[in-house]
DNA sequence: TGATACTATGTCATATATGACATAGTATTC
DNA sequence: GAATACTATGTCATATATGACATAGTATCA
């Protein structure tokens, strides 16, 4: 469980400690970093549920796609101010917000469809 | 209430448009700024719960008291990483977060306490 | 009164996030 | 296999957020 998460946030480029401490991500920062994927996930989820491409939800956000992908890509670079504005312009409520943040976007699917 | 919703802001330093368009306030941008204020009451509100000073919250996210002071004041300066990631080492749960992200922290003691 | 503890506000150098751009990869259609 | 549409990834100049510091305001207490 333990490697598999770790995989999962180095594959999505955090800077997951220095190799020395993985358990050393505090409790704090680990959610915060599992937040912020869920909110990717769920920037995914709406445009294409919306039918927009990347280069539409740029325009729409007055950003470019380049940095829509990395939105989507979880990469860190990206602030939880311009995940949550993107999900706010997508039409998503607090309520959605909420949802999402709190562990609930979690798709049966399995990965990357 | 829209006058007393621009009051609100304007007092804690947003820029609401530039007089202009109060109402070209989109709804995501005022969402967000909605958002951002809860966070930033639910900060407080856990900060004294603990009884801890700004100082001492300060230390604990090796940042400063005037940081935490922005933070509190609703400042357009504080991210909603630094809010979220504040919260979390406050000790609050994902739920608790998106609680206070639904616009469910309004307490019934009217305002500052 | 001074002394102590806490909070607010302003400024600034630096760190980090951002939009823009280039370019590469991946289907899909003709 | 060219052409088109979409997405991924890297780089960079600039914008914005950050911690640190100074300083002022507000109790509370002796």
């Amino acid at each position: 469980m333990k490697n598999t998460k770790r995989a999962k946030l180095e594959a999505a480029g955090w800077a997951v400690g220095s190799v020395k401490e993985f358990l050393g991500l505090s409790e704090a920062e680990s959610a915060l970093i599992d937040m912020k994927l869920a909110l990717s996930r769920s920037v995914r989820e709406r445009r294409n549920k919306q039918g927009l491409s990347q280069v539409q939800l740029a325009e729409r956000l007055q950003s470019s796609q380049s940095r829509v992908a990395k939105m989507e890509a979880g990469d860190p670079s990206v602030s939880m101010d311009l995940l949550v504005s993107s999900l706010l312009l997508l039409g998503a409520t607090s309520a959605d917000l909420a949802k999402a943040i709190s562990g609930e976007g979690r798709s049966r699917k399995g990965r990357a469809t």
